[in-house]
DNA sequence: TTGAAAGCGCTACCAC
DNA sequence: GTGGTAGCGCTTTCAA
């Protein structure tokens, strides 16, 4: 029996090694398997009452955590579902839907890992996703996930693949958040109130086109028909830029704008009652996402309320497509959108 | 030499196995070894340009992904860092933190994962991290941290236990980020320019006590020896909150107020500008986070603006405390605050 | 009721 | 240059 300790070979100054099951094995004087059983629970089989005891004082003396590599390792499949991270600023919404989908996720036995993808192409994000070998990957959009990722994911084992955002992949369940849909909203706002002249801002931010894209889309569709025309407006996220575009303003010609959600149309806003630009009389302005601070403007912002399903939903939907990858639970939409009147339009 | 592949124990549908490096290994008429030797680019062995060429269209034609957790199992040691994700809404200055952060660290060859934490307390956070057996962990303050859970964790293994926030936690590195600078900043701000009844506001929302109490103590702290007084404000971030609050605020017979940040300083500001009271004539008010938004404000909102060093920063003391985790290098403050001068006060 | 041992995928040491 | 192989920590079947 060797007694000796296979120190590490060199490198740093030999740190106190990692306490494994072994080692929790030989203090309580028992096999690593009993060990297994005790820490696991296992109901297959019956461990007396004293043995369990002596395990688990040991393991807590010794400060004993299982290694979930190796564990998952042996069972041949992870408990991970991988988020990916968004380099995109997502706003409150999103935030709080995220907390609540990492909460019902947790309680229903997986891990949840938020990965660091910025700056990663879809395929790179992919391949770096599937080291991990988590069991499900819910993506917000932020990576954009093509359908050869996909397949790198689904062939390291992943039995869900989940994307939530305007377009779907091929191979990965499509969640669809309809942004279209909150375009569509705003339109049919200002069309019923007579604006046949809309301006939808399109922000120059990177990484937010794939939800501007379809909002724009959503309200040149709701206004066909109608007689109104859509005009995009470039704008980035700063005074200058908006006091540039309310200083053309008058050559526009619009009586409306939707201004992509409430920060963009705040900005706009206040550029143009500066330009002396009257709202709602001389030209109307509608945001989206409902933020308390569009309440304190004067006059008070109307904007098209996004009501996200709960995390709790989404969470379920994952739980099933791992369970069962092949029948195709459709979720049903995860968003709905309505438009919130107040002084603005 | 057995050639049936043994099928998993039934259960779901047997699917298509996930190449492993002997696959591929098997494809390219190889060894196993020859295949990590390729496919790390391992330079301490030579391996000829041809065979090379054939393990890599071996693993392209196969999609092998190398499994991170046998890798680090056998490696006794990962790359991973690991941010426990914060329940609280951080704001875009921390978000921008932490993309860089994440970017830096990465190029350094770690893999950031950020682990959801909410609903866990200190020690079974810790714990749950551990599992993961992280070579850093690096906290802002989202989970309170105990000496007992730093301890499970070096135990595990982690090099370093990084803690960003306003106290210090024994056994790990504690960078401070100094709220109390920022409080202090307002503090003195508005003694200099003649107030002596300043309140305070104190968010009600649960997770902020940690920020919002150093600032108090900063701006008291700021004002001692001026005769100014200080009064703490507690306030919900909701309208009818500052309502309330405004409507008694004659009888407060404040003179400034320190509104936590630019959010609830908006919200106050507005309601004080319904309730009658001018600013900053009868009251001045000032936020924190110089937020877009706070400039739209009028009068224009008086800030305090924090700049934070760049995430590669913090990137390259996580990465020096990893290699040499004895050594303690004092990283400074990674926080500066300064006031900035508009109209509110 | 408990123990022995195989083997998950991978890398690194040593032979050839 | 390349292959054989031990062993990382864990679970689980089989035997005692």
């Amino acid at each position: 029996m060797t007694q000796t300790p296979p120190r590490p070979p060199a490198g740093p100054p030999a740190r106190r090694p990692v306490p494994t099951s072994a080692d929790v094995a030989r203090l309580a004087g028992v096999s690593r398997a009993t060990v297994s059983y005790v820490l696991n629970d296992t109901s297959a089989v019956r461990i007396s009452e004293p043995t369990r005891r002596r395990v688990r004082e040991a393991a807590e003396e010794l400060g004993y955590v299982p290694h979930a590599a190796a564990r998952s390792l042996r069972a041949g499949r992870t408990r991970i579902v991988l988020l990916p991270t968004a380099p995109v600023p997502v706003g409150p919404l999103y935030g709080h839907f995220l907390n609540e989908l990492q909460w019902a996720l947790r309680r229903l036995g997986y891990t949840v890992v938020q990965y660091a993808s910025m700056g990663l192409d879809g395929d790179e994000a992919a391949r770096a996703w599937a080291e991990l070998r988590p069991v499900a990957v819910v993506t917000f959009g932020a990576v954009e996930l093509t359908p050869h990722g996909v397949d790198v994911l689904k062939r390291s084992g992943a039995r869900a693949v989940i994307t939530l955002g305007p377009r779907p992949v091929e191979g990965a369940h499509s969640v669809p958040l309809d942004q279209r849909g909150v375009g569509g909203c705003a339109g049919v706002h200002l069309v019923e109130r007579g604006y046949r002249r809309i301006g939808v801002v399109m922000p120059e931010e990177a990484g937010l086109e794939l939800f501007s894209g379809p909002r724009l889309e959503g309200v040149r569709h709701a206004v066909t028909g109608s007689g109104a025309d859509v005009v995009a407006l470039p704008l980035a996220c700063a005074e200058e830029a908006a006091g540039a575009l309310a200083a053309r303003w008058p050559g526009l010609g619009l009586d409306a704008v939707f201004a992509y959600n409430d920060e963009y149309a705040m900005l706009l806003m206040r550029a143009l009652l500066d330009a002396g630009v009257s709202v709602p009389g001389d030209t109307a302005v509608m945001g989206a996402d409902d933020l308390l601070l569009g309440r304190l403007t004067r006059p008070r912002l109307s904007t098209v309320r996004i009501d996200m399903e709960t995390g709790q939903h989404l969470a379920g939907l994952v739980d099933r497509v791992v369970r069962d990858p092949d029948r195709t639970p459709e979720g049903g939409d995860l968003m709905a959108a309505r438009a919130v009147h107040r002084e603005s339009t």
